[in-house]
DNA sequence: ATGCCTCGAGTTCA
DNA sequence: CTCGAGGCAT
């Protein structure tokens, strides 16, 4: 056995790979070993420590979770304290910080260091020639607690200082905190295996470190930055903040990556700006910034106001949270009968605007939070824009406030509202009846991606609706310049405003003829739009486009029986169904007529697909019906020994046996038969196959594109064509073209200011493309792969 | 049956 | 953007 290879070197060498790799990961955000391999050398290492207990430190990383619970916190004395900041809340505030201290050292525009704040603990290290030997909160400033246990347990936490040139006692503050990734996983883990659910990653920090165990603490995903420094003892170190900092780095503790050197308000404040701008998408919940003057010399100049010093200040942002008080929830009644509730808020000011509604999404959430009309209830305004109740507080709580219950009845006609088994929405049961679901139907359908009918808004939808002059989306198109002048008129007289007028006291009429000259324009539409105006539940843009691309005629489709539909791609059973279910109603029906009538004309009706034939089978269609036990290929057998679908029909039990289909199959079929709406559905759809096949031409002009049955996702904004317009480009050369990004995604195109998708793409690993590529790509679709 | 992956639907404010 | 839920691959 060679010299190397004895127990003490390999602990020894293990020992220094796990701390590189704790270096690598923590201090130099740059891993270089998979997790795996990290396991792989702690279980080594405690293998290796537990065969020779000699060997032993402890400041070996083996020992971070080892200390038995403990029974209370011991207090420490800071020997320098633990600072806090004053604040700063706007520009001109820290302007005045800034001009303090220029006028106080008689310097101009002197270097700042300014760093993120983190919403986390600040807590205090020792080190002691290097070693870690006593961690403790900040408490009151003077006086904190020893969490030293708990401290070990983080991996961020340097055990020993790397390197050399620290000082005999170095006293290291910073900040204990959990990044958003982790708060996520550990909560996500925690509901599932009834855990204790943390309220948000601030709470799990502080809380994770007042844990008596350390073995809890050792669970959760905390994570540590250094930014300041306490007592020095026997040693000395560079003459400025920042270079304190990069000394730290060296010696093996985080330093945030953020942190900047800037100079003059107009610097503080771009610094402030900047960080706004990235606030949501970095890692962890930051709650302004700090700036610090970087020479210490300056620091020392400018002293203290009691526990504040005046060389550093703290730069909020706007809460992203406040309190406010819920007056009331009211019913919103969507397209499809939806019954969401709405939050109508004491108007606040969230993130630097006026919050006046946020939606509670349904009475599920409204009984998770327990929210009550009258109560005092936190909003937030995160990542994304919209309003959102976090919960009440129930201090102040009315304890007389009822539970809210979902009204019996639709505010906007009566009608009861009810939920369909195990969906969470209410409905309202009125559907066409319901005067807000008629309004909502004529609004989407008259929407930007639908029949795109420019000019007609929520409000002149609501007084053609409620004056009588439209009931159904064919009524606009009898509605003539005369009808709107009118409608104006007498909504003005209704409401007691003044008509608007134009140059010389005429009333204006400019807006009516652009209404009807834009439900002119809409006149000619393609069939994907028009199906998706009709605002069939399930059918959204895409399934429209794959209904049109398909079938390509309306005559056809709104004809077809529903088994039929579930042949396409995305469409199944319940969207079939839903399809069907649509054109089976007379009233829809009327509806259409009444549009063609009215000179709506599809534009682009054409063919069946050839792609069709590939999927037109009678098997496929019977076992879409719902026939119980008839599988795909029951039906095969079925179709083979009765030499066709129509024969089905009439065969009797025995003949169906004879035909090779186990008993309890044919019995199934036979009873299920047994009602005439059945073999009306089952004849026609058999039928439908071979009136399709008749259609749909064998083969034709099926060109290959080059991105055929690729996804792609686009992100961000592109400059040299809009979202839209490359959308159409990639789709025309055989691309699908995705709103979210997976694994099965083939490339991600990324605009300017590209956000999460882009994020997504990157963990994924997904190829990413730039606008160029894209720009390159559709000029020579051929000449790439 | 289970677990992705998409799609549909609903939503706020300037 | 985010939920819920439908479709489909495994």
């Amino acid at each position: 056995m060679s010299a190397d290879t004895t127990p003490a070197h390999q602990v020894a060498d293990l020992r220094r790979r796990i701390d590189d790799a704790n270096y690598r990961y923590y201090v130099l955000d740059d891993p270089d070993i998979p997790d795996a391999e990290y396991d792989r050398l702690m279980r080594e290492l405690q293998a290796l420590e537990a065969a020779h207990p000699q060997l032993v430190t402890p400041d070996s990383p083996t020992r971070r979770v080892g200390a038995v619970p403990s029974s209370g916190f011991a207090e420490v004395r800071h020997a320098v304290p633990m600072l806090s900041l004053g604040n700063a809340f706007t520009d001109e505030e820290v302007g005045d910080f800034v001009r303090r201290i220029e006028e106080r050292l008689g310097r101009a525009e002197p270097l700042f260091s300014a760093e993120p704040k983190l919403d986390g603990l600040a807590i205090s290290l020792r080190y002691e020639h290097g070693v870690f030997v006593l961690g403790a909160t900040r408490g009151d400033g003077s006086t904190g607690e020893d969490v030293t246990a708990n401290l070990r347990t983080i991996r961020a936490i340097p055990l020993h200082l790397r390197g050399e040139g620290w000082p005999e006692v170095l006293e290291v503050r910073g900040e204990v905190f959990m990044p958003r990734a982790g708060f996520e996983k550990y909560n996500e883990h925690a509901r599932l295996h009834g855990g204790k659910v943390l309220a948000n990653p601030r709470n799990g920090a502080a809380g994770s470190l007042r844990q008596l165990d350390p073995a809890i603490t050792a669970q959760r995903p905390l994570a540590f930055y250094a930014y300041a420094l306490g007592t020095v003892e026997g040693g000395t170190l560079p003459d400025s903040h920042s270079a304190t900092l990069a000394r730290f780095r060296e010696w093996g503790l985080p330093v945030s990556e953020l942190i900047e050197q800037v100079r003059g308000v107009a610097g503080l404040l771009d610094y402030y700006q900047r960080m706004g701008e990235r606030r949501d998408g970095l890692p962890f919940d930051i709650d302004g910034v700090v700036y610090k003057l970087d020479d210490y010399a300056g620091q020392r100049e400018m002293g203290f106001v009691s526990r504040a010093p005046r060389w550093a200040i703290a730069h909020k942002f706007p809460a992203l949270e406040q309190s406010t008080v819920l007056e009331a929830i009211d019913i919103q009644i969507g397209r499809t009968g939806a019954a969401t509730p709405v939050a109508r808020l004491r108007p606040v000011q969230v993130a630097g605007v006026t919050v006046t509604n946020a939606t509670l999404h349904n009475a599920d959430q409204i009984a998770r939070l327990d929210v009550r009309v009258g109560d005092t209830v936190i909003v937030r305004r995160a990542g994304d824009v919209i309003p959102e109740i976090v919960r009440v507080v129930p201090e102040y709580r009315d304890p007389h406030a009822p539970v809210w219950r979902m009204p019996e009845r639709c505010p906007e006609c009566g009608s009861e509202i009810v939920r369909e088994e195990g969906e969470a929405v209410w409905r309202c049961s009125g559907e066409l009846a319901c005067p807000a679901q008629r309004k909502e139907a004529i609004a989407h359908f008259a929407s930007r991606r639908a029949m795109d009918i420019d000019g007609l808004g929520d409000r002149w939808i609501e007084n053609l609706c409620d004056l009588g002059y439209v009931a159904s989306v064919a009524d606009l198109y009898k509605l003539e310049l005369d009808d709107f002048l009118e409608m104006k008129r007498r909504a003005d007289e209704r409401d007691g405003t003044v008509p608007e007028t134009v140059k010389g006291g005429k009333v204006a009429t400019k807006w009516a003829e652009n209404l009807v000259q834009a439900i002119d324009a809409s006149r000619n539409a393609s069939l994907e739009r028009f199906l998706f105006a009709l605002g069939i539940a399930h059918v959204g843009e895409s399934t429209a486009k794959t209904l049109s691309s398909w079938l390509g005629d309306l005559d056809l489709i709104r004809h077809l029986p529903w088994p039929l539909f579930t042949l396409l791609p995305d469409v199944g059973g319940e969207v079939g169904r839903s399809i069907g279910h649509f054109f089976d109603q007379p009233g829809n029906q009327q509806v259409i007529d009444a549009l063609l009538e009215r000179g709506v004309r599809i534009a682009d009706a054409h063919a069946p697909s050839p792609k069709l034939r590939a999927v037109l089978d009678m098997p496929s269609v019977l076992a879409a019906i719902g026939i119980p036990k008839l599988t795909r290929l029951r039906a095969e057998q079925l179709l083979a020994g009765l030499g066709g679908g129509s024969a089905i029909i009439q065969a009797q039990a025995h003949q169906l046996e004879l035909a090779g289909v186990p008993k309890d199959t044919a019995s199934a079929l036979h009873a299920w038969l047994a009602e005439p709406a059945r073999r009306g559905l089952l004849s026609a759809s058999v039928a439908a196959v071979e009136q399709l096949l008749a259609l749909t031409p064998a083969s034709g002009n099926v060109q290959a594109g080059p991105l055929d049955g690729k996804t792609v996702v686009l992100t961000g904004t592109l400059v040299s064509l809009t979202r839209e317009e490359a959308k159409e480009r990639l789709e025309a050369l055989g691309a699908k073209v995705a709103g979210s990004v997976s694994k099965k995604t083939a490339f991600v195109v990324a605009g300017s200011e590209a956000g999460s998708k882009l994020a997504k793409a990157e963990e994924l690993g997904v190829e990413i493309w730039d606008e160029a590529r894209l720009q390159a790509f559709l000029a020579h679709p051929e000449a790439m792969s």
